[in-house]
DNA sequence: CGTGCGATTGACTGTCCTCAACATGGGTGG
DNA sequence: CCACCCATGTTGAGGACAGTCAATCGCACG
């Protein structure tokens, strides 16, 4: 890991800026050291989609490939440090342990891409948003991972409207609909835009329908 | 590779028989050699989605995972080579080129799936069978892969509609009437219920929308 | 020749999308 | 300091696409 990070070079990336493009070479990889960014792919006419999302402590980019199967924006203002795709492959295949650990997160995101899947070929809007809510509050708690906090009921939002339609397969104004029905039941409140505060986990649990 | 043959065993699967449920302890882990199985996973109240479909050369199951994240059943009579997975574990990780074999494998399977969540969230029923028609051409070949044959415009389906649908986030109607519906357009021609005809990849491949 | 399963077709419904107007709130400049 | 503006979000009315429910078809099977 002390030899990596000699290899690794800091990036700064305002929220908004794209680091790679769907389709181009793909000639670095990265770990993201603060901030949030989203993995996303997009049809001729514009419809999104976003396929993943990277939190501190993910390793983003396509190593073993040459070409970028997705596009990585900052969603908010970021660091990561990254690595030449090439050398960072050699560097692994020198480094079975490394390889390893990054085998064991690619089967995690396998799994969790495949849940996703399920939520977009399958669930009701209402059902994508409580799934939603609860998975973000599962992801904002392992991020600060200081204190064991058991769920953590109030955090905020990474997201914009428009990104968390992007998540969810469905329009802007169908995830605010939801929202204020979320809100109006009592399982939710929303202070502000990007906050959130879950009341009533259990119920909202039951939504999900798994 | 040698060695690993003879810490499997040969199992046999007829059509519709499930190796391994979501959520239950995963022991084992399989090639395939013969046959095709679905990967899938449901709501509460039975709504399926299929998140993976494995054909012959393929790797299923779940290393270094106690629990199934999926359900796997046979979709045809199939023929699989089961390892125990602690074994092939600490099998796998005395041998780094097995790891990175199954590493670039699970990227690759990662991408794909990716591609998935954009049919499953943006895509219209349409496009979501054109989309689907040119997938499975494109698969099968790469199985009988004797002769290179460029795409393939002839061949069966292994899927009943239920599961085209299933794999589509669809319900069996909707596939029925877009299948018919391409038929008139001339795109496809459909002999039978399992064989499929492609007669415009041109037009075809337009309709998906990339 | 009947039985049964899978696929197709039709009529109707409902969820979510579209289009449009309106609200909110953070930032800028007069 | 306030007025204005723009981006973002909310709300409403109407419509379309896919879902639901149900009848019919086609084919393999006994």
């Amino acid at each position: 890991m002390t030899i990596l990070s000699q290899i690794g070079r800091k990036q700064s990336l305002s929220a908004g800026q794209t680091l790679m493009w769907e389709g181009e070479k793909a000639s670095v990889v990265a770990n993201v050291i603060e901030g949030v960014l989203k993995l996303s792919t997009s049809l001729g006419d514009g419809r999104e989609q976003i396929v993943g999302i990277a939190y501190p402590a993910d390793f983003i980019g396509r190593p073993f490939g040459e070409k970028a199967p997705y596009t990585i924006t900052a969603i908010t203002d970021a660091h990561i440090c990254t690595f030449q795709r090439i050398g960072f492959e050699k560097f692994a295949r020198e480094h079975p342990k490394l390889e390893h650990k990054i085998l064991e997160r690619t089967l995690t995101e396998l799994d969790h891409t495949r849940q996703w899947l399920l939520l977009l070929g399958r669930k009701t809007a209402q059902e994508k948003l409580a799934t939603f809510l609860l998975d973000i509050s599962k992801r904002l708690r392992d991020e600060c991972c200081e204190e064991i906090v058991p769920p953590l009921d109030r955090f905020d939002l990474p997201f914009g409207r428009q990104q968390i339609a992007d998540i969810l397969g469905l329009t802007i104004e169908t995830v605010s609909r939801q929202l204020t029905e979320l809100t109006k039941s009592g399982l939710i409140k929303l202070p502000d835009q990007r906050n959130v505060v879950i009341n009533d986990r259990a119920r909202l649990h039951d939504l999900t329908d798994l």
